[in-house]
DNA sequence: TCTAAATGACTGACCGCCCAGTCACCACCC
DNA sequence: GGGTGGTGACTGGGCGGTCAGTCATTTAGA
């Protein structure tokens, strides 16, 4: 969708135009990030904004797909499709957290296709962002509860919807500042939001999930 | 925070202007949101509002602040305190939903404080948007594993957080074009988001928090 | 190998539009 | 007629997008 422009100039440069794109609206949000500035800070002048992509929209839609290949490679990247539910459920919510702290900024962007007056761009990123999880989550849910690692009575739709929900609204919590108060507010954190207080968070959340998928019988604790 | 020429004018005009803001803030975001449209919406003139509020800014704080207290209303109304969780949940579901159906603004303009770029509104209203919901679940648990009701090892504020979570995706879910599009992704829903389709998968949530809260035990199933 | 022409990526001043906030004036009421 | 609330044209700044011109690199011809 950008121009063949943005094929032919120098990988480093590239590299350095979509990242300061990618922080810059995520800093700003969509209508107040300036194209002029965007420039300045990516060392190239306006007007060459506008050899690479034909407007402002179609840039903007090119990051936050572009960011979203990188946080799929991040958190999808090491994960082995033969382990269970849990495990995976575990890998993804570490490295989620992981890519969060490294790259708030693409967080950030998928956080705001559901801001007022983005809805456009909600028509056209939402669907592509959503299904890859979505499809994934129910496939692995559907297998283990055939392999008898999962509750059979449990409603995998349903499932897949609120767990990726609690996932949500953690991954949030990491770089929003409404939800960052939100959650210091509900779990009572003072201090700093440390890597193991995140772990912690983690751990706790995963093992909720876990007790709700597990499969009546005998506890082993 | 307004000025007091506001308490002068007609409670009729007032309520209009009110109104006609949150919607035309919900509509296009804070930043979007014409001062001018919003006058002629209103049916005032775009002086009058510079006679009732400082800003803009100052504007749409007033505004949020109204909607959070007729949605607090709404919700929290109808409650009896002395009710278990578990039906004070399904009350609070239902009765969010309720308004989330009649008064979609209001929660489009609480979803909106976590944009990019309106983080300085979000240091104002954040808390006290929460702090009232995260004390009342937390108190509420709290006695009902006092009571019996509620497995007493659950850890209370991690449990009130995740529940949260699951009602804002919820609401969320219903006003926001991003979050429609992920939720029927998720649940396969083809056709339209009737209400039999909102009570069904209430009915749904409220049970998965049930069981998770409920103490161990023999069934009754 | 040297020079000249052709190419196209790059640039930033500029245009036109938009919009928050102002203010001089008006209309109504006591 | 003084005072209060209401009005909308106006101002100043900001920003998306343009385009005529620059210049480094490549190609071609001798």
């Amino acid at each position: 969708m950008p121009k063949d422009t943005l094929d032919k100039i120098k990988p480093a440069k590239r590299e350095k135009l979509l990242s300061e794109a990618a922080k810059l609206f995520a800093q700003r949000g969509f209508n107040q990030a300036d194209m002029a500035e965007l420039a300045g800070r990516a060392g190239v002048a306006k007007g060459s904004l506008y050899n690479y992509f034909e407007s402002k929209e179609e840039l903007y839609l090119y990051v936050c797909r572009d960011g979203l290949n990188r946080s799929r490679k991040a958190v999808y990247g090491g994960l082995d499709p033969d382990w269970d539910v849990y495990r995976q459920l575990e890998h993804v919510f570490t490295q989620g957290a992981a890519f969060a702290r490294k790259h708030p900024e693409y967080l950030i962007l998928y956080l705001n296709v559901s801001s007022a007056g983005l809805e456009p761009f909600a028509e056209k990123l939402s669907l592509e962002v959503e299904k890859y999880t979505a499809d994934h989550l129910k496939a692995v849910l559907a297998r283990d509860i055939k392999r008898g690692l999962v509750r059979p009575d449990l409603l995998v739709n349903q499932s897949a919807f609120w767990i990726n929900s609690l996932y949500i609204v953690f991954l949030a919590s990491l770089v929003s500042r409404h939800f960052q108060i939100r959650m210091r507010e509900y779990l009572e954190i003072t201090g700093r939001l440390t890597k193991k207080v995140v772990e912690q968070e983690i751990r706790r959340t995963v093992e909720l999930i876990g007790r709700v998928l597990a499969p009546p019988g005998p506890h082993i604790s």
